[in-house]
RNA sequence: UCCUCAGUAGCUCAACGGCAGAGCGACCGGCUGUUAACCGGUAGGUUGCAGGUUCGAAUCCUGCCUGGGGAGCCA
């Protein structure tokens, strides 16, 4: 008797009617009557369950079954029948139900609502949850549709280094990496810790972006693009922070604002697009069960012009709409959530880029503007996230960089490399950093990034 | 780190100074087509922890722990 995946029935039922076939999968949901019962499987090749009908008449151990509990495993093997005029479109008549892996009573995922708080404490069961299946299935897909944008258009995929020895980005507090004994470790003569006795020979942490090595790419591939695990060990408690979560940084040569910017939003709306259409089953579960506008909204995105505007006008556009704000609304000091919520929310309806930020508030590699005053960098906030991009043209002549590196005091001893990218061949070049899964909450409606993380690890809490 | 709300049955919650309760789930029984089935019944509690106030505390007070939301930081 052939053995059938889900998903392969699910895809062509038809091919399979009036055929004996096997199926292995966990209860999801066993209902039992005087002399027949409905078993919900899933086997975990696709979102949806399906029907397994038994009958007391077609089954030597029919109690058996019937007191089958959800979770457990089993085998089973049966006719397949298509019901079009039925809820499901097909279903099998069970010749044969085996149990493979028991379930006691106790096991706390049941047919009924849960709270993300309390699935969150079962992380080792949860993704067998409807909204945790759609959920990972669809981090799946969009991981692969993140290669998919970028190798079509000829991007190379670099493995950034995730140990570094550079710490000088600024972009975060930095989870140390080291094999040193911490009760003892060797001492310099002025008492502090000697890192040249440790691992690497100095002061190592895991990276914080990739950003500066994709540089390194880009001024060698023209265009490139990182995907892999970023590290912060900021004290954020948010439910749009973690300490392990993964970034997109794509970095292109020969390139100014307007071609980073071009990219991003080309980026998003490809996405985007690609879970509408390849995860049609999940994304309808997350319209129906998470965020009623969802679907509406994404394809409102697809076929809306990104705003662009400076961050100068953001600011006239703040005061010009008389919102009451905690903080104030002024030249020269970084828009707070509430102002981004604000402009992308309230004012324009849809993704907005803002650019020429306050060189002040922005990073030492950002290309400064020719008022001296600005930097070329570029934000992306989406209604209902905030931030979901960060980028900038990089600051691609020598003597400007090494005046910024002094203005913000970043040593450009230990980035002599950097340095030497202007010095050889030297390019405007950009790039921007996307968070996946800001991105992904974005796609999903899913509105704590804990919940899209399989495993997430946030301040006081690292567990499974 | 700051502000704020909440911790009561396996889960979601009620009771708000006077006998610890419901729905869902579990278990038992019923039901010839169910769809998070339905109907009847049974079991299930150190009310987060430690102190305090009170004749009496789930309820009021203090501290701690855990979780949610907001802010900062950022992706």
């Amino acid at each position: 008797m052939e053995k059938v995946t889900v998903r392969r029935l699910i895809a062509e039922a038809e091919n399979y009617a009036e055929q004996e076939i096997t199926v292995d999968g966990w209860i999801r949901n066993n209902r039992d009557q005087k002399s027949f019962g409905f078993i919900a499987l899933n086997d975990g090749t696709h979102f949806n369950t399906i029907q397994i009908v038994y009958e007391k008449d077609l089954l030597t151990n029919y109690d058996q079954v019937a007191a089958m509990r959800v979770g457990s495993a089993i085998k089973a093997s049966g006719k397949l029948v298509l019901t079009p005029e039925a809820r499901q479109p097909f279903e099998i008549k069970a010749s044969q139900v085996q149990l493979v892996g028991d379930s006691p009573p106790d096991y706390p995922i049941q047919p009924k609502r849960h709270s993300r708080e309390f699935l969150r404490e079962v992380g080792h069961l949860r993704p067998r949850t409807n909204l945790f299946n759609a959920v990972f299935r669809v981090r799946s897909r969009l991981a692969f549709a993140i290669h998919q944008f970028f190798q079509d258009k000829g991007f190379v995929y670099l493995h950034s280094p995730i140990i570094t020895a550079n710490d000088a980005e600024g972009a975060g507090e930095l989870f140390r990496v080291t094999t040193l004994d911490p009760k003892d470790p060797p001492l310099a003569d002025d008492g502090s810790v000697d890192y040249s006795n440790d691992f690497f020979g100095k002061k190592t942490n895991l990276t914080v972006s990739g950003q500066l090595e994709a540089e390194v790419f880009a001024l060698a591939f023209k265009d490139v693009y990182t995907f892999g695990p970023t590290f912060r060990a900021e004290n954020s408690n948010t439910p749009r922070h973690a300490a392990e979560f993964w970034m997109i940084e794509p970095e292109i040569a020969f390139a100014d604002l307007n071609d980073n910017m071009d990219l991003a939003e080309e980026m998003v709306k490809y996405l985007i697009n690609e879970m509408l259409e390849k995860a049609e089953t999940e994304m309808d579960f997350f319209n129906q069960f998470v965020d009623k506008g969802l679907k509406e909204r994404l394809v409102h995105i697809v076929n809306s012009d990104f705003a662009r505007i400076t961050y100068s006008e953001a600011i006239e556009e703040l005061k010009k709409s008389n919102q009451k704000f905690e903080y104030p609304v002024a030249w020269g000091n970084d828009l707070q959530t509430e102002h981004e919520r604000c402009l992308t929310e309230k004012i324009y309806q849809k993704p907005v880029f803002v650019t020429g930020y306050p060189r002040d508030i922005k990073a030492f590699y950002m290309r400064l503007n020719d008022d001296q005053q600005t930097v070329a960098a570029m934000d992306l906030l989406v209604p209902g996230v905030g931030e979901i991009i960060g980028g900038s043209q990089r600051e691609e002549r020598a003597d400007v960089l090494e005046q910024n590196m002094a203005y913000f005091n970043i040593n450009k001893e230990d980035l002599w490399w950097y340095m030497e990218l202007r010095r050889y061949g030297g390019v405007q070049h950009a790039g921007f950093g996307l968070g996946f899964e800001r991105i992904l909450m974005y796609l999903t409606g899913v509105s704590n990034i804990r919940d899209v993380i399989p495993f997430p690890r946030t301040v006081n809490s690292c567990e499974f």
